[in-house]
RNA sequence: GGUACCAUGGCCGAGGGGCUAGGCAGAGGUCUGCAAAACCUUGUACGGCGGUUCGAAUCCGUCUGGUACCUCCA
């Protein structure tokens, strides 16, 4: 049954240019649309990974509710870029294919394929289009050259760079960032080309590769490869547009990594190429940030197994989600085990109150309101896609559900209906939740084995003999399933984390 | 040093000038052979100090502590 849902049309974001919540008005709507920094594959997805992968996809699913039609456009970086410690000069992607002898590509893939899994397991939607750097270099040289055909760019020994002083003549530097340029200007850092620079603060365009350097491609100006911001301008231009809506990312990538992106869009596409910035915070560990090169980070694959030694146990994805979307997306997540195991139990206690739903008899009068949990989690999700209480109603939908199997209330099936509808929209199609109940184990030979159990338990039961009764509950909750006794007869079920 | 931001009860985490989310943990109770689950009851927390106000956790100032960015990073 076609049930009518007033949807809301005054979703309104935070947009790190302006630092305030903006109400969302499409260029050209019904179409959105929407590019977010994607990884760069030369090693594990970890956590941080996770965080803009789930808030980009909340929003990415709640626009299609909404009923725009969505373009979204993430990148896959795998070109590297410049390292800056010992081996000055070297791309990421190609000094790690040295180290194992692999190619280049063959690492970028590697790593790719264990992002899609990593991604497919948080029950994160795939892009519109996921477009790799290296796909797109011949794009890449077609900005660099207009850069420079409009002045605002130099070559310098085979390398080209952005003029950033000239840049803030003209237009306003770090007007994301907050960043002065005469305050960059006065730290100038010991960088490799920065002879070869006018100012400290100019960002390379392309950079001619040292004969060391595996990935290179041929260009007007040497062979080489093109600089850390310029992919990100190169393929939201060519699937997005001159203008288009949302651009999203880490709060790390602000500075310099988005500030550049504005410079370049501004000369090449003569126009303010983003209406939306949106940035998601960090994920912490012990409150530091999680990083590759602090070494504290945890891998999603450590995550869902349990093998790390921080891990007090094994995470289910959705538990990752859960928790990630338990904490709204600006706001800092200092992971712990007493967090997410937190997560887990609220989590079950969603999905088991949803399962709940199809038990429940419907009465012909009603106690409770459910309408309006639906309009409670419509402006949360308006009101700068606060998830925490979209969560609270859920948990407050649960309470009904429950109270209303105890006999406390009474709900008519209208009241049962909007319930269903609250968590299939919202906890299912817009939080992207996916119970985690195994349902495999409802049939089959192991469903009969356990039939067998519980009847001589049952028994055990009828004759009042609990000792054996309970050493089989026992037993079973050593190997982890765990027994129910429930007024409808016995339930079991597969613990997820054992 | 500069820029951005944050400090909420045992833990996590919303909110945001008076109506004071939610989850987890804890205590008591109901139910149950016992458990489990569920439900009910129970928590007046907003870093310190000033200020504005009839009223501040919420606004302003300041101090303290913390994070991120300024160098590849989600």
């Amino acid at each position: 049954m076609e049930r009518k849902k007033e949807k809301s049309h005054i979703l309104k974001i935070h947009n790190t240019l302006s630092h305030k919540k903006e109400l969302f008005e499409p260029i050209n709507p019904p179409f959105v649309g929407m590019y977010v920094c994607g990884p760069t594959v030369y090693g594990e997805p970890h956590l941080g990974h996770a965080r803009p992968a789930i808030v980009f996809d909340l929003l990415f699913r709640y626009l299609k509710y909404l009923d725009y039609k969505v373009r979204y456009v993430r990148n896959i970086t795998d070109v590297g870029h410049l390292e800056n410690d010992a081996d000055e000069g070297e791309d990421k992607i190609a000094k790690k294919a040295r180290i194992e002898q692999l190619e280049p590509m063959e690492v970028a893939q590697f790593y790719l394929d264990q992002y899609h899994f990593a991604m497919d397991a948080l029950n994160v939607l795939r892009p519109s289009i996921e477009s790799r750097a290296s796909g797109h270099i011949m794009e890449q040289i077609d900005i660099v050259q207009k850069i420079l055909d409009a002045g605002y760019a130099y070559e310098s020994n085979g390398s080209v760079y952005f003029d950033v002083v000239k840049y803030d003549k003209d237009y306003h530097y770090g007007i994301l960032s907050g960043r002065k340029l005469e305050d960059l200007l006065s730290s100038t850092r010991e960088l490799d080309g920065q002879e070869e620079k006018r100012n400290s603060a100019d960002f390379a365009l392309w950079k001619k590769a040292s004969p060391a350097h595996i990935m290179r491609w041929k260009s007007p100006w040497s062979e080489g490869f093109p600089g850390w911001h310029l992919e990100c301008t190169a393929m939201s231009t060519k699937y997005l547009g001159k203008q288009f809506d949302i651009h999203g990312g880490g709060m790390d990538l602000m500075f310099p990594h988005h500030e550049s992106e504005i410079c370049q869009n501004k000369i090449a596409n003569q126009t303010d190429t983003v209406r939306y910035w949106i940035h998601n915070n960090m994920v912490t560990i012990n409150g530091q940030k999680m990083g590759k090169s602090l070494g504290n980070f945890i891998t999603l694959n450590e995550f869902f197994t349990g093998n790390h030694h921080l891990l007090q146990q094994a995470y289910h994805p959705m538990t990752i989600r859960f928790f990630i979307l338990q904490a709204h997306y600006s706001s800092t997540i200092d992971f712990s085990n007493e967090a997410l195991i937190a997560a887990e139990k609220g989590m079950k206690k969603l999905f088991s109150a949803y399962d709940l739903l199809d038990k429940l008899k419907p009465s012909s009068s009603s106690t409770e309101n459910t309408g309006i949990l639906y309009q409670n989690c419509l402006h949360a999700m308006d009101d700068d896609l606060n998830s925490p209480i979209v969560i609270a109603n859920l948990f407050e939908a649960s309470r009904i559900i429950n109270q209303a199997n105890d006999g406390k209330t009474s709900l008519t099936q209208e009241n049962i209906n909007d319930l269903r509808d609250l968590f299939n929209v919202f906890l299912f199609d817009i939080l992207g939740m996916k119970p985690t109940a195994n349902d495999s184990m409802t049939d089959g030979l192991d469903n009969e084995l356990m039939h067998v159990i519980i009847e001589l338990r049952q028994k055990a039961k009828k004759d009042k003999d609990y000792t054996t009764a309970d050493t089989i509950r026992d037993m079973l909750t050593q190997i982890g399933i765990t027994l129910k006794d429930t007024k409808d007869g016995v339930e079991w079920s597969i613990s997820q984390t054992k």
